[in-house]
DNA sequence: ATTAGCACTCGATAGGGGAGAGTGCTAACA
DNA sequence: TGTTAGCACTCTCCCCTATCGAGTGCTAAT
């Protein structure tokens, strides 16, 4: 299905105009905004084409043309040519990793964060999970009479930590000794193989002080299930707002509720994301509660870590400046991701 | 300034019908809804006296009355009754603060999301400084060539944490060495007290090793710049959504760009807040941008720590059950406070 | 193939009545 | 003197209609 020069330089045109202004686009501001050289007569024709095969729709007889999402899709495919952020915006988020931050999570947060400042949609970055990470080390500290911390530390400088009930009589020196244990039975295991069965025969070995090591193994336990998810953060969900399709509060509040509920986002996207950029418009996503807006997305990946981020935002966004912004970003996360996991 | 029986019940009855439905009450339906054994003409010259004392307004001249301001100042401060949460509700916070939990901060989260889901409104949690709080364990782990890990246990059992560059000759011996000479000479101090000068000092004292001691002071340093602050969580903004008095944008975007940036909370409550219940009622608010909303809020503590908590919903707010639920849920708060902070 | 001209369509906007809810006032009543 | 019924009045809400204008689709001329 190709169209011809003409045609696919109106259908940019409306697409850029309706993306612009939120209304629909007649065959006279056409010629005047883009200065073409034919007229608006001509235009008329070529709309009523472009609509035929489906590119437009018409909200009513004697209104402008609005792409349909197959004419997004169109220019997506075949029309549109990514554009970068400029180089001060990328000097400016450099500038911001450049801080030294927590940790991995820190990060990731403010490249989101920047990525819904600068697109103006909401963001979001999906985490690696953790199970494919490996155990560091392992410590018990005592906090006070009755209580321990436990503290988890993955190769990669992930900070986990729980407390856990003590018998009183338990001294400080037994507790490293726990730990040592501990850490050398568990050391080098990715938390994903560290499984209930293991954790059980591992108790029976190390009978000594069963009650400690058992609160410590049911903590593990737990630690890893909190972290064996992948985990989601979303900036810039006030960016909505703005857009004129949410102004009628229902579809607001469906979208606000999607994304309060972090976990649902995973399941929008493909389990696994390739490197490219990614565009799903509309209907085209499978959830039923994101069928009126956009996803643009991909995945990064640096060694065994890999994730995925985007932006989703009305059907009527600009893709083009979404599509750069995420690649631009993907290169630098993963630049950035070298650093925290070596 | 003291009303009549008949006044006060009057004026609670217009407070609780529009508080409900949103709309201006007229005398009509009061004598209907509420049973009362007077005609509809008499309570309209009552309804004439409120609003010549100011506690009632009409939005125009032939609508039912709305409870201004100052009516609800009244209500609240002489006639509202606190309505406790049902058993059946408190039963379902205490089954979910049993479940074991990470630190405080996520208690204190759970804590914030049932209030919000109680009450409806949007809810605030402020977490008290880490400052006040006192090194328990200092602990430097290696993570990989380079690189190691600082982490900070206080007595509380926050887990604070940074990665820091070393070089890669140290050996993990050598970091153990030093993070106990680093926990000998910081242990027991609040992080408060731990100031620039204090560090250099220590450095001097600690001269070996002085490229990573003074990498892990810089990061003690910044993690204490990190904490010392006070913490604010907030939950449930999407209720906002359902209040009518948020169908206009404009006020909407106000309020909820003012609650992400959650710093500028803290500036809407006062530096110290007692133990019993304040309530803020619109203009009584200071700052600008919440002053067409009420807050409801009261302080807590537990031994050396205290924080703030509370509601923020629009002026036509449940108070009765605003108030009763924070009261209940402030004692439960303290309650669980003593299990985290000994 | 392109363009100018023109009739036609349809949403948006403004103005003009009711309809209805609620008030304030007056006069009668206990 | 406090309370109540009755009634005229006010103001919003909603629906109906007329008008306006942007934009189309068609036709005939270039």
């Amino acid at each position: 299905m190709t169209l011809d020069e003409r045609k696919r330089a109106i259908l940019e045109s409306i697409i850029r105009d309706y993306v612009e202004t939120a209304e629909p686009v007649g065959s006279r501001a056409i010629v005047k905004k883009h200065g073409l050289k034919i007229s608006a007569a001509t235009v008329r024709n070529e709309m009523a084409d472009l609509e035929d095969m489906g590119y437009l729709e018409q909200p009513h007889t004697s209104a402008g043309r609005i792409p349909s999402e197959k004419g997004y899709r169109y220019y997506v495919d075949c029309i549109m040519e990514k554009e970068k952020p400029t180089d001060e915006d990328m000097f400016i988020l450099q500038g911001l990793l450049g801080e030294h931050m927590r940790d991995w999570q820190a990060v990731a947060q403010k490249i989101g964060q920047f990525m819904a400042q600068l697109t103006n949609y909401a963001s979001f970055i999906v985490l690696p999970a953790v199970r494919f990470e490996q155990i560091t080390s392992l410590q018990l500290v005592p906090l006070n009479e009755g209580q321990a911390l436990l503290l988890m530390v993955t190769d990669n400088g992930l900070v986990m930590h729980r407390t856990i009930e003590i018998p009183a009589t338990v001294s400080k020196a037994d507790l490293e000794q726990m730990a040592e244990s501990l850490t050398q039975s568990l050391r080098g295991k990715t938390l994903a193989s560290v499984r209930r069965g293991e954790l059980r025969s591992m108790r029976d070995e190390l009978k000594r002080r069963r009650q400690v090591i058992d609160r410590a193994l049911e903590a593990i336990e737990q630690v890893m299930g909190e972290n064996g998810d992948d985990k989601v953060l979303i900036s810039g969900i006030l960016n909505m707002l703005n857009e004129p399709e949410f102004k009628d509060m229902e579809m607001l509040k469906r979208v606000l509720k999607l994304l309060e509920e972090e976990r649902h986002l995973k399941h929008l996207l493909p389990l696994k994301a390739g490197q490219e950029v990614n565009i799903r418009i509309g209907r085209e996503n499978q959830e039923e509660s994101v069928r009126d807006m956009s996803l643009v997305f991909t995945g990064y990946r640096s060694g065994n870590e890999e994730g995925k981020l985007g932006l989703i935002g009305p059907v009527r966004m600009e893709y083009w400046k979404a599509a750069g912004s995420l690649e631009s970003i993907q290169m630098m996360i993963e630049e950035v991701m070298k650093k925290y996991f070596t």
